[in-house]
DNA sequence: CATATCAAGTGATCTAATCACTTAACGGGC
DNA sequence: GCCCGTTAAGTGATTAGATCACTTGATATG
């Protein structure tokens, strides 16, 4: 039911793409090796190349000159985000996301308790009930309901840029980085905070919802660093 | 020499695939129609056409499932679009943008203050001085300068989910979308406010530095609030 | 009533040839 | 000698239709 899609072909070629450029330390302005080239190394047809070249095109990986080749985009640098196709996490930039959570997420906690609407409230508290439920589940199922509650609180903000972007932050890209992820889950915990925030958001008090969605990513933060790195 | 580059047949696909979903009143999680009836209605062979639904799935505008179909993905309402009748939406959208950047770029002016290395810090300050070389050249590469010091920022602060994200807001998608941004632009201003938040950082003050960006996206969504609604 | 099976519909990939564009070398004209 | 149009090689863009792989809901089965 809540199986992870299969990578398909072109999924994988991307990442190998990219892993090409990388490990080749190729800079942006560098030109990388023709259409024909490309598809006879990695064995692939020149369709199934080109999806897998304009989707890196699209992110700003790769430039696409007609008539002239393949360059490396300015972005590679700092591709390490939510990227739908590439699937790349390590565990320090799981921290590094977490910071940029904590950064932007208690704000719109506060947000949504000044201008969330009785309804789409009811909304969230039905969802968090059903989570609850969930406690037993399966560890993918529950770790997308816990999830939801993040994304949900980020829609009530009304900001639909803002809104986006926390949707890109939890977004899970692939089985890998499920796994990850679930190893620092502590779902029962998360579940109570989470059920404090909302409580915030429902009294309509901004500044304690702030605050306790802060200290609860910083309690989810500390989780991980102490489970990075054992006491030695 | 700077010509731009005649659009290539799936560039045009990918415009007017948004156009369908937009116009067509879709909204996320809806299905469009199947890639043989696409390739049928648009006129183009199915590689073609999987070339532009790549990029629209890359965006996050569309999702792919596998033996299911097409759907339209969650980030489609922020992406702005060709299309000359929504000028006021994409105004509107223009709001929301600043007020996500007024939420993260303050902070992480402030993180940039006390982590920047010395190197970066010259290279940023060196940027600056050829922005300000081009202060009377073509306003597309002006807009472009001014940027790339808030994208130059972000990257200093040290955290690289947060520079990606700031990157991605910072993106001009389109020659459309510049041009309704450069309405509002006022680059010497802009250009003065960058040096004083450059000269916070330099200072290693992380408050001020805070403080100056906030005050300058303050300033930047002042200037579009009253150019949009001139005062009746 | 629940579960297993299956068929229709859909996206994913293959094939290989041809078209369109860019670039740099070459050569004629000034 | 220098400038500029011509050209040829290399490169990305597109074509066509067939086939494979997956999902999903209807149907049959227990």
């Amino acid at each position: 039911m809540s199986e992870v899609a299969r990578p398909t072909l072109s999924d994988a070629l991307t990442e190998r793409m990219l892993e090409l450029i990388r490990t080749g330390g190729h800079r942006p302005g560098d030109r990388l090796p023709s259409t024909r080239e490309l598809s006879q190394r990695f064995a692939v047809t020149t369709p199934t190349l080109r999806e897998a070249l304009r989707r890196l095109e699209a992110t700003g990986a790769i430039e696409l000159r007609h008539g002239s080749g393949i360059y490396v985009g300015a972005a590679i640098e700092r591709l390490v985000l939510p990227n739908p196709n590439m699937r790349e996490i390590h565990a320090a930039q799981l921290l590094e996301l977490l910071d940029a959570r904590i950064l932007i997420e208690p704000p719109l906690a506060a947000l949504a308790a000044e201008h969330a609407g009785s309804e789409e409230l009811a909304a969230l508290r039905q969802t968090l009930d059903e989570a609850a439920r969930h406690l037993r589940g399966e560890d993918a199922e529950l770790h997308d309901a816990n999830m939801t509650f993040h994304r949900a609180t980020a829609r009530l903000a009304g900001n639909s840029v803002l809104h986006e972007v926390v949707d890109s932050l939890l977004t899970v890209h692939g089985p890998e980085q499920r796994e990850i992820l679930q190893i620092f889950d502590d779902r029962r915990r998360d579940h109570e905070e989470h059920l404090e925030i909302l409580a915030a958001i429902e009294a309509r008090d901004a500044a304690r919802a702030e605050q306790r969605m802060r200290a609860h990513l910083a309690d989810v933060k500390t989780v991980i660093e102490h489970r990075m790195q054992p006491p030695e």
